[in-house]
DNA sequence: CGGTTGTTTGAGGACGTTCAAGTACTGTGG
DNA sequence: CCACAGTACTTGAACGTCCTCAAACAACCG
């Protein structure tokens, strides 16, 4: 752990910027903001692994970090012990990336609601400023303060459906379909016209979420050149998206 | 619609023998009592359709219901009662079972918070009783009584788990392994010995929701079989679910 | 008994992965 | 500024998995 600070007045303005917290009575507030506590963290950095038990909720206030599942788990770990950052995994090392959350989202508060260990682990891919807020301090605002407990259900409601229609272009659509979706996510809703898009992340994170190899991934980037989209770096443009639209498929679901 | 009816005092019963309804002060129970109603619905009953608006948050009292996922238009072709869109209409029916619903669980709580049009279908897969809660009040009862908002929030959170876990399996495991992660949740959770299972529907169903096809869930059946699994119609039995769990490497995290 | 439906099996093909090699794009130090 | 190394990305070929289509079974029901 690097960085560690308390919680000064700048984040405690990000926190109440955000619906979860915006509601949130002064002294709940002052409970959140002496118990928690902020980090900076690099690229690449580890908040959590999967089988830990969910002590913090982990609240991004810029950056970007992703939820991996990893299919190893380390070897008939009877009981939940406190293993630290030092293990390493075993030899075959398949994982993916369920999610991707960015500034102003709140990491997997599922976990720290019920009380139960992380199903994954998350890994920090675009530099961090994070508070960390100890979960019975959420536990206790969830019973506490029906603004908190409405704001958590609606965001986890949210958060469904995102699950949900990503568990749908999986189990129904083709990895070039599913990039092409994602382009779309990029141009803002918009449905038909032109767009320049920028892609945030670098080929194998992307590949890993879209749940396909990295060099398929070029494939597909190939492939979706016939229907108007040319790729240079992580700069793309698509000439008309209701081309890349019906190719994917693409509803207006959100 | 057939068979509809006011509620009566067992459906009361068995609402509030459910968590989320529990701690409903008595004024809220009647607003719902008054407003809603229940129906019976046969196999491939469908509650509604995806993109339709979110009227009724159903409560299965009894039964079983899939959410489906399609990626064209939603028309359902038992009858040939023919919509031609000017969309292409394109051969590939593909669909998909996204989640599974049975007694005492909720479909789709997510839509009906967030006022959002259904992202899926939701059809009967056996014979349900069905409590229809107008979403209106779902909605008002989450503004204003805490207890339901925190409940929520935690149902919310284990489905958030349930679709994560689905997404893992999805990402990285192979149809096979997905069957025996299957046939291992029908085996309450033991980790060695013996188990005799009943899967509770046929192997088109089965297939969609592990999001594979039906010869192919066949054939994992078959493969299945070296690893200690005898399957004869919908009867399975696991000589050694140790066995199982290391072929599908099969965590603990729930 | 034929008809209907659900499941299995086989062959061919589409899609995706892996391994390997090649290319483009960083940055660093000379 | 270039040479260089290191990394990221692309491309190609071989392979495996899963899907589709078609046919063969099996089970159930009139």
């Amino acid at each position: 752990m690097k960085d560690s600070g308390t919680m000064d007045r700048s984040s405690l303005d990000s926190l109440i910027s955000m619906p979860l917290f915006a509601a949130l009575p002064a002294a709940a507030l002052d409970q959140v903001m002496s118990q928690s506590f902020i980090q900076y963290q690099p690229t690449e950095a580890i908040l959590f692994e999967q089988g830990q038990s969910a002590q913090f909720l982990h609240v991004i206030l810029a950056g970007r970090v992703a939820l991996v599942g990893s299919s190893t788990n380390p070897h008939h770990s009877d009981h939940p012990a406190d293993h630290n950052e030092t293990e390493q995994a075993t030899a075959t090392d398949r994982e993916a990336i369920i999610e991707i959350f960015g500034t102003g989202d709140v990491v997997t508060i599922a976990a720290v609601l019920l009380n139960l260990p992380y199903m994954m682990s998350a890994r920090v891919i675009a530099p961090t400023r994070i508070a960390y807020i100890p979960a019975a301090v959420i536990r206790y605002c969830l019973d506490n303060d029906a603004g908190f407990a409405r704001e958590t259900a609606l965001m986890l409601a949210r958060h469904w459906r995102l699950l949900s229609r990503q568990l749908k272009d999986q189990k129904l659509r083709s990895g070039t379909q599913r990039l092409g979706a994602y382009l779309l996510t990029l141009s803002d809703g918009r449905t038909s016209g032109r767009a320049e898009i920028e892609m945030p992340m670098d080929r194998r994170t992307l590949a890993s979420w879209l749940g396909m190899s990295a060099e398929n991934l070029s494939r597909a980037l190939a492939q979706l050149k016939p229907v108007g989209v040319q790729v240079s770096g992580r700069h793309a443009q698509i000439d008309e998206i209701a081309r890349i639209r019906a190719f994917c498929l693409e509803d207006d679901l959100r």
